[in-house]
DNA sequence: CGGATAGAATTCGAATTTGAACAAAAGGGA
DNA sequence: TCCCTTTTGTTCAAATTCGAATTCTATCCG
């Protein structure tokens, strides 16, 4: 209704500085995970979210959600990334609908090789250049700024689901964190 | 050399939250723009940078560094958003291998119309949700992560010459901030 | 049970993005 | 002036992404 509130100077900096900064970083990282190990920046980020799961596997609809992507991007990443031996398909015994992409050994290899580059471009380009109180201002403002729109609409919502399908108590809780 | 260092939680928070956060925001935005005004995030970006550039007019390279996107891409984008009308180019006179993107009255016309929506979004799922302190502490901290980032290696360097080849002095001292 | 509705993943064609190769022009010495 | 290197923007094919169907399954309710 009203009137338009525009940004301030500062909000403008601020946006500006947020936007700019992960489009630099990402193509940094990208562009080195590329080189060096062949990989997409979307296949890192799988390798990782999938190392952190449960059974280092998570269904298609909960992987899309968490690495903000369509579905239909996803499935045809998920095939790449088949065809090199990095996941495998399982589908799920008590939902014939629902499929997991596990991680094989050769993709956790292949994480576990790429991560320390990886950990170490973010570090000397983002935490080292940050202080400890814009660190937790990042992580607290985000966050928020994450949820609240995690939970509003939006075609990315999480399936919420849970531990079903679970395939057997394999173990190996998580793993370490290559995540970032 | 040495082992890598890896995240602490708190740092891995704020790096999730910091890729999160922009990913959903950005999916948002295009989705609203594209919906009501069919443009796309990277044509939204293209209108507002373009229209508070001096004359309404970047360089085809400069263009690409601020918006850090290829060079090619952006060719193939200004090709789509002339046939639209938004934009046109120009050839520098003392430098015939510059073009010009040119903002032209229709394209800030549709960026006047996408603004406020544009805007409203952006305070209502970003700045609304953080304090004033963390406000200053993304654009201090990320700004400096990206002047860092800008100054280095890297494919996207700003080509730095500064306001050659100007046409005319039509006036027009930039215009509103529509920019974020 | 039967039928409607919703959910999960894939398919498919079009649009976009990428990166390498290219053409054209500027700039810089010898 | 004549090369040689750099800078600019485009072109082109291949890879990726997007979104609207499509298919198949689950779930709910009468």
């Amino acid at each position: 209704m009203g009137h338009t509130r525009w940004l301030t100077d500062e909000e403008k900096r601020a946006w500006t500085a947020f936007t700019t900064a992960h489009a630099l970083l990402y193509r940094r990282l990208e562009q080195r995970a590329k080189r060096d190990f062949g990989l997409s920046g979307l296949q890192y980020e799988i390798l990782a979210r999938l190392s952190e799961a449960p059974n280092r596997e998570l269904r298609m609809a909960e992987l899309a959600g968490a690495l903000v992507n369509s579905k239909s991007g996803l499935t045809y990443q998920i095939g790449q990334m088949e065809k090199l031996g990095l996941v495998r398909r399982r589908s799920c015994p008590s939902d014939d609908r629902a499929v997991f992409a596990v991680l094989t050994e050769e993709g956790m290899a292949l994480l576990e090789r790429a991560a320390p580059d990886h950990v170490g471009l973010v570090r000397e380009l983002f935490f080292d250049v940050l202080t400890t109180e814009q660190v937790r201002a990042l992580a607290d403002g985000l966050g928020e700024v994450t949820r609240r729109m995690a939970a509003g609409p939006g075609e990315t919502r999480a399936t919420a689901d849970g531990a079903a399908c679970s395939d057997a108590g394999v173990g190996a809780a998580a793993a370490a964190d290559l995540g970032a």
